[in-house]
DNA sequence: GTGAAAGCGCTAACAC
DNA sequence: GTGTTAGCGCTTTCAC
């Protein structure tokens, strides 16, 4: 077995809790005792253990982060902001990947409930509010980032999919385009619906308005885009430009204009969201939205942090942390060729 | 507080150690009693405190798992295999990413030392050998992924790199090349080694042999790879292939050709390897190599789990386990363009 | 088949 | 400043 406080204590001569005090930097211990000590714990290479540790002091220095899907360059930038910010304070990180058990967050609160991460963050942009209100309730440290949830005491880091997603349209709008499409994600993703509503937004103010057949939804896959694009070109309404809520889909409009001989940007002008690296490689090159995802995590995972740190708010005490980043357009050449005139009829797709 | 076992004990009319017994199905419990103990377990959503658990029983049922870099595709695959094997055994996985710590994975140990971890896979292919050999002898469970180790207590599992190599080589000489440059990795780098000495060998075997001219190392990145291509030509000893130990820096390669007005494959033929998703996308499409890094993933992960339910073994007593996998070329546009004759003379780039 | 009791290795009061 | 002691919540002999 391995040597414990005990041996360190017997070793050093000293007790095992001024070990422990130099171990934990806790009160003030001679400079000579702590040289012994310190010289012990060297000598008989002694680590402390983690689970006796965790158990007395109710805290295991860990904290969890729930994604879904570790292989999405976005995901695993928001994991290392949050695994940097977590390790310069002493904390580890446990990751769970829930790719195809959509709707199996719940299980992660276990995760919270017997004590094995002292908070969690949530990168689920699908899962029901409500079950992370009501655990936050119960007192346990939880965050989200990439969407806004009102609860006080469940602090979050997102940006502003609507406003973005203005930007892209009014882009769109300039290049002469009035047939815009939209590709969402999930039904229930948060961040694809306030891509959708932006989409909206910007439409009714340019005065285009916006028509239902000209949206479908993928499901954030490059193949769901495909299939998406399909179905739009299926319904016969004429359309210039796509918005798809994320680059995996505008891939799928690629192959689809691939196969169909639609040429990009002339024919159809694309759009995407999250800076996925493909599309800086593609042929043409992808217009996308960056995020600063790493930023994300390493914010949230601060905040989360500070709060460990604090007393427990009372309930009902605001933890007042809502935090918005700034993301911005990357405007490459799928979606820069001007359009003349722009009218209705200039639409050479669907049907 | 939350609940304890003794909570459920007590409302369940019987003793912690029962309580302990339906929890853990350890040994027999009459049916009615096992029924009451559910029932009280589920009315109080009790969960047991995993702290305790470990410290009591002297294992976390985590494995820990250290790569270079969760956000490149190869490593998180092969995340997802031991995640999904570990979870489906209730283990949990704890990852580790190294990025810009090389040298630091002795840190690492301290995860077994503390007894965070049961078990860590590692994924280093520029780690010195001998840090492992010291933990493993030391009665640590460790794994290595991507490299073969001689020793009998770590299990890994490992691709042929010199194989697949060799294969890449024939590829070339096939399409009449005789002028092939390497573009390797970091130096320490074992599995860019061996896909160098692969290189070599096949190189030999044709009859060709090698030019210590036509070979540079990049580091694995994008960036490396660009400065090691320019670095090949200004040696000016022609060259009408490259092969690059992995397709970020095929993909640095790219880059270059395209700033210097070389035609890919028409006048230089590029090889990569990882099957990188970008390798797919990027024009020409670049043919390269695919490692099973899920498959291997979950096999390693499989194979320390099953030590870890087993007695351990004495010192020097064999874990006999190093699994081999076969890795596939995947030929695609970048490497395909016959050349007339393949005379030394034909070569048309360097100088 | 079930209960009593003894720790796992550490930290945090509380003495001194 | 440092030592003593009492647990943290669980599992595991050992009785019965």
């Amino acid at each position: 077995m391995d040597k414990k406080i005990i041996d360190v204590a017997r070793a050093a001569g000293v007790s095992p809790a001024t070990v422990s005090r130099v171990l934990n930097n806790r009160e003030l211990v001679k400079e000579k005792t702590r040289e012994k000590v310190l010289q012990a714990i060297r000598d008989m290479n002694y680590h402390p253990n983690a689970a006796a540790k965790q158990l007395r002091s109710q805290r295991t220095m860990t904290i969890g982060v729930i994604v879904p899907d570790i292989n999405v360059s976005l995901f695993a930038e928001i994991i290392k902001g949050v695994q940097n910010k977590a390790e310069s304070k002493g904390y580890h990180v446990i990751i769970c990947d829930y790719s195809g058990r959509k709707g199996r967050e719940p299980d992660y609160f276990a995760l919270l409930h017997n004590r094995t991460v002292d908070a969690l963050i949530f990168v689920a942009p699908e899962a029901a509010a409500e079950i992370f209100a009501e655990e936050a309730d119960k007192g346990f440290t939880i965050g989200v980032i990439g969407r806004q949830i009102e609860h006080d005491s469940i602090p979050c880091c997102y940006t502003d999919n609507a406003a973005f997603s203005v930007e892209v349209i009014q882009h769109f709008v300039r290049q002469g385009h009035r047939q815009i499409a939209f590709i969402g994600g999930y039904p229930e993703a948060t961040d694809a619906f306030e891509r959708l509503e932006g989409y909206m937004k910007a439409l009714h103010r340019s005065g285009i308005g916006f028509q239902p057949a000209l949206i479908e939804n993928g499901d954030f896959s490059e193949e769901g885009g495909y299939r998406a694009f399909l179905r739009l070109r299926e319904k016969g309404h004429a359309f210039t430009a796509v918005y798809a809520a994320n680059d995996e889909m505008a891939l799928g409009v690629y192959k689809a204009c691939s196969e169909l001989g639609i040429r990009i940007p002339e024919e159809l002008a694309v759009f995407g969201v999250d800076n996925n690296r493909i599309s800086r490689y593609i042929t043409p090159h992808l217009s996308t939205v960056e995020q600063p995802s790493y930023l994300m995590g390493s914010m949230l995972a601060e905040k989360l942090l500070s709060l460990l740190g604090e007393e427990k708010p009372g309930p009902g005490e605001a933890a007042d942390s809502r935090i918005e980043v700034k993301s911005r357009l990357i405007i490459r050449e799928s979606s820069t060729f001007h359009r003349e005139g722009g009218s209705a009829s200039s639409g050479n797709l669907g049907g």
